[in-house]
DNA sequence: GATGAATGAGCATTCATTCAT
DNA sequence: CATGAATGAATGCTCATTCAT
């Protein structure tokens, strides 16, 4: 598992403030006051480092953002990815993509919940480029199986920008009320019923 | 009370300050620069009227928040309560849920947008029991008609935590996409796909 | 004399913080340290004024800035015009330019001083339209005499653009010199010569 | 030495870093950007070499400015000097001082600039003295040419501080308005209406 | 009620300089 | 000699809020 570890607790890991530390508190305060609350002097104090050394390695608080924001995105492609690579049908490639995005939610909701947050400041900002072309990647794997299942008729055929919404809408809906404490049950309790949901959605 | 046209336009409208002009200024301001960039003088200026006014009939930032955010939660609901109550059948329910949400985020798109962003602000604010109550009543009618779906055997018994996520998960997805200039066609060009999907997620 | 007699002292005038007294006490710490090394915070200090009051007033330290040259230009042109308009001949309203600019320079040290500094920093500012407006007004009267010298063959014809130079380049390179301590003779106690040179240095 | 062909563009010259070159850099920032706005980071980037490499060299900010400084002035006194020393007459040596000293402005526009801007930091900083004995030498060669014209009743006896004033006042004065783009014509072509007016300032 | 001048804690960011390697 | 990560005091400026008129 690719998973780095240290995102999940912020208390441990090395005194020596670097990179990697600053980004756990970072993230750590992102979730606890949100992004506009959170201060780089908090995040400095916390990190035990100094605003030199801030912005000697991010920049501006933006970079800093941009920086945690791409760390997210790609410990979950990481996870997500190989499941849609290896499965064998449009269903696999579907369940495989439900099953560990739930999965990567309950593993990171700190991480989880930052990306919701974050989102709309990185595709305004000078990455969003970047950005876009993580998405295209995400969701190309998927696309082409989609289309297999189409071709081979038990998939509907529609306009394509209604997948994604259709396959991960009601696991991201449902997954945002999770990590805002408004719903109880693990988001991979109900694996099975988001995967069933999301096939029929768009089976024939 | 129907949808209030005059939250669509900045432009016209009565010259003297008010506190509806107050508010469809701060709604603009809102949807362009987003809720920590937007200043009480950044809407004072626009709205031609003081400070002193301002704070008279909002009291404060998060006030004004909770004002607007609470207008656009009662649009939405006058326009979305109707279809549900109206419905002979839990489909017919449905379908009415959700065509006249996506009727609603087409039509008000500022005000949908708004409600995403100031969701996390409102919650976390003195006005959350006030939210939770409206949210309650939002869903309090459907969830009946669900429940005879389910005592009929046409509709799948779990978790009730689950049926939102499971009914709107999907169009909420979509118009979060459409309302960021992700995705090009209208939330209300696919009704019948996503009016389709969530039965099909909750049936037998 | 128009001259405000408030902005060669900084010591007295009235306790309460006003727009004019910010303005003397900045200029005393332009005159000090500088205008980079002075500080919006080393000016509130001495003021005994609020930031957010400073900025109320002036919006920015340019826009500070721009205030107190302006005030400056205005002051000079208050002294220096009258002497040109009243003059009855070329030589006479040389005379009253030189005089008169010795004069101001040799009263309003400080003044002085901060034009030389100020100019570039206006000039590339947001004000310098109004500037330019400004030193149009200043030569435009004292052209029109000089053309009429032209006419009657006592002032020799050659490009515009030198005459300033020509009559005042000494004078000014004197003033500059005087407020640097680098010469110790107050430029009015040579008015006679600088106005010789300069009728010379025009005249057929 | 000549003039240095290498300070009039920073394009060329070798890649690999040294203190020529990295001067040649930082009159290139602070022509463009003025003394304090240049930063010691941004002239290490442009030049291509290290932090440490700077400080070596420079010891400081102001060393790196005093350095420039002292080479624009030797720069300068090495076309001047030789032309009042050449000089058979007190007209000759004045007019060998103006000439040269426009004909330097123009070729060196950059280096000029930056004199007019830097002589304050330099003055006021630890080179101070440095700075007054090359002022004496640059004009003791002059004033033993003028107290013989004096003596030979063809110019007028007045205290020696006001000389340089007469004398280059009004070509520093169009200089400065030409450095700053005010006017359009070269001082060069306007050399012998400067000399002029020089000769008739002081003569009797 | 209405007004807007005044407040000041707080913020992101800059930058000359040091020093261990 | 060369390097560049680290430092942190200092700066210009923002902005929600108060309150005297």
């Amino acid at each position: 598992m690719k998973n780095p570890d240290t995102f999940d607790r912020a208390e441990p890991g090395p005194r020596k403030a670097n990179k990697r530390h600053v980004l756990r508190v970072a993230l750590a305060q992102f979730d606890k006051d949100g992004i506009d609350a959170t201060t780089i002097e908090g995040i400095r104090d916390l990190a035990e480092t100094s605003i030199g050394s801030m912005y000697h390695h991010f920049g501006s608080k933006d970079g800093l953002l941009a920086a945690l924001y791409f760390i997210a995105l790609d410990d979950q492609l990481a996870l997500i990815e190989p499941q849609i690579v290896s499965a064998s049908d449009p269903r696999g490639a579907i369940a495989g993509l439900i099953g560990s995005y739930l999965e990567w939610v309950v593993q990171q909701p700190k991480l989880a919940r930052f990306m919701f947050q974050a989102r709309s400041y990185v595709a305004a900002g000078p990455h969003k480029d970047a950005l876009a072309e993580r998405n295209q990647r995400r969701y190309g794997t998927l696309l082409k199986r989609l289309r297999e299942g189409v071709k081979d008729g038990v998939i509907r055929q529609m306009p394509s920008e209604l997948y994604a919404s259709l396959l991960v809408g009601q696991s991201e809906n449902y997954c945002r009320a999770w990590l805002s404490s408004r719903v109880q049950g693990k988001p991979t309790d109900y694996t099975s019923i988001f995967v069933e949901a999301a096939w029929r959605s768009i089976s024939k």
